[in-house]
DNA sequence: CGAAAATTTGACATGACTCAACTGGAGTGG
DNA sequence: CCACTCCAGTTGAGTCATGTCAAATTTTCG
């Protein structure tokens, strides 16, 4: 096996135990993707072909709004997933963007190859199944945390929820995550030293 | 088959093929249950044990802040889940309260008995799995909604999208769900004759 | 180095909240 | 069937969190 694709089995087993020969069976419905830097994964009216596990990089996925603002949902990031997950089940135009934060690397499986996966090894329909619940709290406490808290509040809990993310995104990127803009962000930060 | 269950078996058939038998066995592993009207299904630190099907009524999912304000993240009805799918799903004390707003009929599933009926018949995990894809992608909306539009423009979604609530809800419940004051949501309905 | 983008700063504007007072049903007990 | 209470809803004055716009400054990166 190539050594390369380790974290896809780790993650795969941290869900469903995966033996050598099912792991295999699995990833040759996968193909790899390399994709730079601020290239765009989606654009708004493209359809979603893919779900991608994240080898290593880093995502922003975030919707347009009528005035040309950017809001960022998440920042898909190495061993978790990106896609817009709307448009790749309905078949419909995106209305979101995702765009390469840092130079990726991306496991891919398409629709079709997905709905042959989960016959040929239906174990595999557990396992989205459960990414599907994480993602649906994760989702779910985000409507929370921005009815809860403020935006001060808000990035404190950015901060301690994803430190590692901290340093590998500019201000202005955090800003449209947390629902503010640039300019309220940068006079927040310096408020709190 | 006990008629008021047709509901329950048309909800399943319009995800997955269900034949008399296979619908027997399914409903063999869930309990009926009545609940008044301004009654708690969960209160925050109990854990959510089961999931509720709701043959029929109406409920109010919502999460206490620490002023005591209450924000209201759904209104589960009729042919659909109600359920705090975190507290569910972990085993964690719930932080949110799930109260009654009409009389109410359920269908409900104990974690341990939806984990053996997964096991008797497989074609429920693509059920469930189908059902959690399509609740990300209302919870994603609602992250979205609260991005792009103002409060204003969140009433009219809210109206348009869901027509048949609109009378069964207080003002004060309307605008706990769309995050502003009821003193700001009167004003603002009164601007718009 | 030079251009473009990110960040900062400050003056001003506004959407939404707070608080308090008032009105008007809906439900309850006598 | 009335009197009473209790919420929901309304209204208005004042306030606060956050947005807008524009200019200055710093950083990034080709």
């Amino acid at each position: 096996m190539n050594p390369s694709l380790l974290p896809f089995k780790h993650h795969l087993n941290k869900v469903i135990p995966v033996n050598e020969e099912e792991f295999e069976h699995v990833i040759s419905y996968f193909s790899v993707k390399s994709i730079k830097k601020k290239e765009y994964l989606i654009l708004p009216s493209q359809v979603c072909k893919y779900e991608s596990y994240i080898l290593s990089g880093l995502f922003q996925t975030a919707v347009l709004d009528e005035l040309g603002r950017l809001h960022t949902l998440y920042f898909p990031h190495e061993d978790w997933w990106v896609s817009d997950f709307k448009s790749f089940k309905t078949g419909q135009e995106s209305s979101m963007e995702i765009v390469t934060l840092e130079d990726a690397v991306l496991l891919q499986i398409s629709k079709p190859k997905l709905e042959a996966l989960y016959e040929t090894f239906p174990k595999f329909e557990r396992f989205f199944r459960l990414l599907n619940e994480n993602a649906g709290i994760a989702l779910q406490d985000r409507v929370t945390q921005n009815f809860v808290h403020n935006a001060e509040k808000r990035y404190q809990e950015f901060r301690t929820k994803y430190p590692s993310l901290q340093n590998r995104l500019s201000q202005k990127i955090i800003a449209s995550y947390l629902g503010v803009t640039p300019e309220y962000f940068s006079q927040m930060s310096k408020k709190k030293e």
